[in-house]
Parts: structure tokens; sequence; C-alpha cells
DNA sequence: TGACTCGTATTTGTTGGACAATTAAGTTCC
DNA sequence: GGAACTTAATTGTCCAACAAATACGAGTCA
């Protein structure tokens, strides 16, 4: 990759808007406000940092892109926090050209995540996070559809994650959850996921259960490189293979 | 897909924006456009999506808010994808205190990135890397102002995290600079950083450098729980405690 | 008094037009 | 052929107008 080139980094010259987004910014910082609260009205917000309405509306626009406020007419912009949300809207676009190497990346990241936090899981875990995940398991076998089974899949491990308690990284996870999707869907069919990942699955929570951090990690570590071993079969970018 | 909890969710009247933010989504997907391709001229798309242009030019603004496109004058959109710096501005609106859940569970998110990839770390790591992470370390001591030294330190776990090689993971780092440089920061004088904090890196450096496994993962344990533990003592949310 | 209806004023949503700023591309000149 | 200049196209900002939604208050009635 040819990024090498960014320690130059063009300084672009910040446009009015963006101006304004930042002092959008301090405004909230000074002025304490927190989930909730109002922002001014357009009119009042002109008058402060001295720009069009224009300008302020697309400012705005870019505060509600972030999920940082939500505004309804008459009522106003009022301030809340579903930045995770619309992190998720950001990746419902298909830029992707996800490369090859986020897939792996992003697949790397799994592993650490699953594999690595082999204590804490064990730590942490209850009987009742268990249950969950049998329960969870259990309708990979019932399952309609690709889709449907991948979402199974994928709740199984989100859940798994879940044990921690760590909201930082729950998101996080969930941030990643289309590429994800893809990951778990490539090269598998309906079939794939009553067997294989099922038992797979299952094999996973039988060591948890014997408390057993050896197995825990070489199954799990086994099932991630499995559902990823057909990146190397079948090519999952077939416009971009140049 | 069926959108599925969606269903409840207060039904609001799609805005025009949305819609046209919505039809860019399905021409970028339509014609196959990835990264480094062109996006219509703002004339073009008011044609095309028969919307005015502030319409066009606010759903531009989405775009770009998500990292998705660049836009430069006279030349027009580029489809980029900086989703994860933009996800980084997302967060540096303090629209709500920082919880102390919320610090812990990045904190314990630390540990398991910078404790638990102890393998990846060794298995990766070269002399440049050890020597970057000297000379960002010894910067610790001529550091002026705790700012500065706590973007030093910083800058030494991310550097030890970009040995991964991991882009996802690096950005995800990233992404967490705003709430770590607080946590860096809290309980600290310069003086402190120019004693403990340094030695406890050079400590994590020498283990990196004997390829002392065990050694690792104990220093730096004892690292990141030194920096944290001046959140039992005193209470860094002083507006916050009820 | 309390509840309901309705009109009005306020605020955001969308449109159209104008001009400034930037710069890729063509043009001229040597 | 190359450098300097001109032009035209495109985005950035501002202004003004009207549409759409709705909080608020006046008025009405039981």
């Amino acid at each position: 990759m040819p990024a090498s080139t960014s320690d130059i980094e063009e300084i672009e010259p910040r446009s009015v808007v963006d101006d304004v987004v930042a002092q959008m910014r301090d405004l909230i910082s000074e002025r304490g406000l927190t989930v909730g609260d109002q922002l001014p009205t357009e009119k009042e917000l002109c008058e402060i940092f001295g720009a069009s309405r224009n300008t302020v509306r697309e400012a705005m626009r870019i505060l509600k892109a972030y999920g940082v406020v939500k505004v309804r007419q008459k009522i106003g912009a009022t301030i809340v926090d579903n930045r995770m949300s619309s992190a998720m809207e950001m990746f419902s676009f298909n830029v992707m050209d996800i490369s090859r190497k986020t897939f792996s990346d992003i697949q790397g990241f799994r592993c650490l995540l699953e594999v690595s936090s082999v204590e804490e899981v064990l730590e942490n875990i209850t009987e009742k996070d268990i249950e969950d995940l049998r329960a969870i398991n259990s309708k990979l076998l019932t399952a309609s559809g690709i889709e449907n089974a991948a979402e199974q899949d994928f709740l199984f491990h989100t859940r798994l994650i879940g044990v921690l308690r760590n909201k930082a990284i729950l998101d996080v996870y969930g941030l990643m959850k289309p590429v994800i999707l893809k990951i778990i869907q490539n090269g598998k069919t309906r079939r794939t996921f009553e067997t294989d990942t099922y038992h797979e699955h299952e094999a996973v929570i039988d060591a948890i259960e014997a408390r057993d951090r050896i197995a825990y990690q070489y199954r799990m570590k086994t099932h991630l490189e499995a559902g990823y071993a057909h990146f190397n079969e079948t090519d999952p970018f077939p416009e971009t293979s140049k």
C-alpha cells in the first residue's frame, strides 16, 4: 500500500462549515450541554457564529450524521447519543473495496478478542451465559436461509463477547458486524451451518463449561480459522480481481 | 433485509435529504464505484434525483461526515474510505460525561489489546520497531507540560500496537484516544512521566527485546494498572459524584 | 374549572438564484 | 516544447422565499 506519502498530508483550508461545526462542539462543551438538552435555533446559531442559515444547516447535518443531535421541526435540535448507530450507518455504504487486507485485519482482531480473552471469559461466565449460548447455537439448526444462519452465527459470537461485560468491546464488535457477516457467509451453505458451525460452537461451549482454558483457545481458534479458510480458495472480490 | 426491530421505533417521515442519501448509496452500489472513483457533479445529481442543489449538498455533507467521499472544488466528489477517522471525529463531542464504567471498559480493552496480544507482538516486532519505541519513550523526558507528555505516552502505546500491522486494531485504538488520554493524565504530574512512566516503558521494551513473554505481560499489566490506580484514590468526576 | 378546538407564530425543510473561490483544461506566446 | 495566461466548470457561501410541521395561546363550550 503506497499510503506512505501521508506524512505530508495536504493541509486543506477549513471551510466555514467546518468552523461552525468546531464552534458548535465548543458551545456544547462550554455550556455543559448533555443528552436531552436543546441547542439554540438555527437563527440564533446564525447570529452567534455569524454564518448564513445554509452554512449552519450543513454544519447541523454533520452533527446529525454523527448521531450527536436529533432535529425535529419547530422543536429544534436536541442532543442525543446515537453515535454507535451512526457508525453502523456509515458502514452501510458499499464503498467497499473492502480490501483483502481489511478482511484479514478484522479476522485477526476477532482472534485477539475471542481467543486471547480466555482468562476474562472464564472469569466472568455464568450459568445463564452458557444457557443463552446453547439456545442461540441451537437456532443454527432451524435457521432459514444463509443470511439468517449467518446472523445467528454472529449473534453467538456477540453473546460470547458479551460475557466480558465490557460495552466498549461490544460496540467495537458491533462495528465490525458487516465485515464479519461477509466472512461468515463466504463459502458456506446452510448445510455447513447445520453441521460444522454448530458442532464447533458446541465444542467451544463445552470447553467453557469445563473451564478448560487450553481447549477453549484451541476450539475457538480452529473455528475462526475454519471460517476464514475459504478466503484462500474462493475469490470474494470477483469485480476487483485485477 | 427487513430491518428487523425497526417496526415499533417511531416512524419518522424520511426527509428529501435522507432519500437522496439513500439514492446516492444505491447509485454507488449500482455503478460499482469504489475508492478513487468520481461521483457526478452536484448539478448532475440534482437532475438525477430531482432535488435542489442545497438538498443535494446537505446529502453530500452526510457522506463527507461518514468519511465516504472527499470533495474538492472544481474537481468534485471522490470516493474514499476514511470512515474510521470519521468515527473518531464523532467521539470528539463531549455530549455526555464519560462514566466511570466507560473508563473501566476502555481500560479493560487496553489490557486485552496490549497484554493479551503478546504472541503477535513478539512475532512481528522488528529492530526498527524497538528503535522507534525507545526514541518515543525518550521524548517523555523532555516533554513540556502534561498534555504533551500524555501525547507521548499515548504515542508509545500506539506505536506498540502498530507492530501488529493491523489497521483495524490501530483504528480502534485511535478511536479510544480521547478517553485514553484522560486516563493517562489522571493523577499524574510531569514529574511522574519522567520517572515512573518512563521506566515502566523501558522495562516493557527490555522484555520485548529479550523475547521474554512472561516478563512482557507482567510489565505491561503492571504499567497499565499503575496508570489506572489513581481512579480509586481521586475522583475524576467531581461534578457527577451524586 | 377543565377540556377541547382552532388559529397563529415560530421553527425547520426545500427550493431557486446569485456571486465568490478554486482550479483543470485549453490557448497563446516565446 | 514549455511557460504564462485565459477560460470555463465546479464547489463554497450567502440571500430570499415559501412549504410543512407544531408548540402555544386564545377562545369556546360544558
